[in-house]
DNA sequence: ACTTTGACTAAGT
DNA sequence: AACTTAGCCAAAG
C-alpha cells in the first residue's frame, strides 16, 4: 500500500513528486536568508539534480507560499530572476528582506547562505 | 515514444 | 579570468 504509487502519471494525485518536496524546504527558508538549487537537491538526495529544483520552481508559480526568490544558484547569483513577472521582481523581494543584491549578485551570500542540511 | 530543454554545477580549455 | 563542454535527470513539446 503504500502511498507511493509509481502508476504512470496520475494526475489525480496530490503533487507527490520531487516538486512538493522542493517546495516543502523552499517553505522552510527563513526570512532573509538564501539557498542555493544545488543545497535543496542535496537535502533531498539528488544532489545531481539541480536543475530539477530549478523547474520545480518554475512549476511553483503557482504555489503561493513558495518563496522561490529565496532561492538562486550556487553563486548567489540572481539567475531566475527572469522567470519572475517584473524584470527585477527578484530582487524587488530579495531587498525587502534585507538582502543587498547588486548586478543580480547576493552581497554577503555565504553569510545569508540558508543551508538545509544544517539548519533541517 | 523520441527529442529538446532547462531557475544547475563542476570541470576543462 | 572568462568561455565552453559535459554530466545530470525529469518534464514539456
Amino acid at each position: 500500500m503504500g502511498g507511493v504509487k509509481n502508476n504512470h502519471e496520475n494526475g489525480s494525485d496530490q503533487e507527490v513528486n520531487f516538486f512538493e518536496r522542493v517546495y516543502k524546504v523552499a517553505k522552510c527558508i527563513p526570512y532573509g536568508r538564501i539557498t542555493s538549487y544545488g543545497a535543496i537537491a542535496k537535502y533531498l538526495g539528488a544532489a545531481k539534480s539541480a536543475r530539477m529544483v530549478g523547474w520545480a520552481m518554475n512549476a511553483s508559480s503557482k504555489e503561493e507560499d513558495v518563496p522561490a526568490h529565496r532561492v538562486v544558484n550556487r553563486k548567489g547569483l540572481l539567475t531566475g530572476k527572469h522567470h519572475f513577472d517584473g524584470t527585477n521582481l527578484m530582487q524587488q523581494l530579495l531587498e525587502s528582506e534585507g538582502i543587498e543584491v547588486i548586478d543580480n549578485q547576493i552581497q554577503n551570500f555565504e553569510k545569508l547562505f540558508w543551508d538545509p542540511m544544517i539548519e533541517l
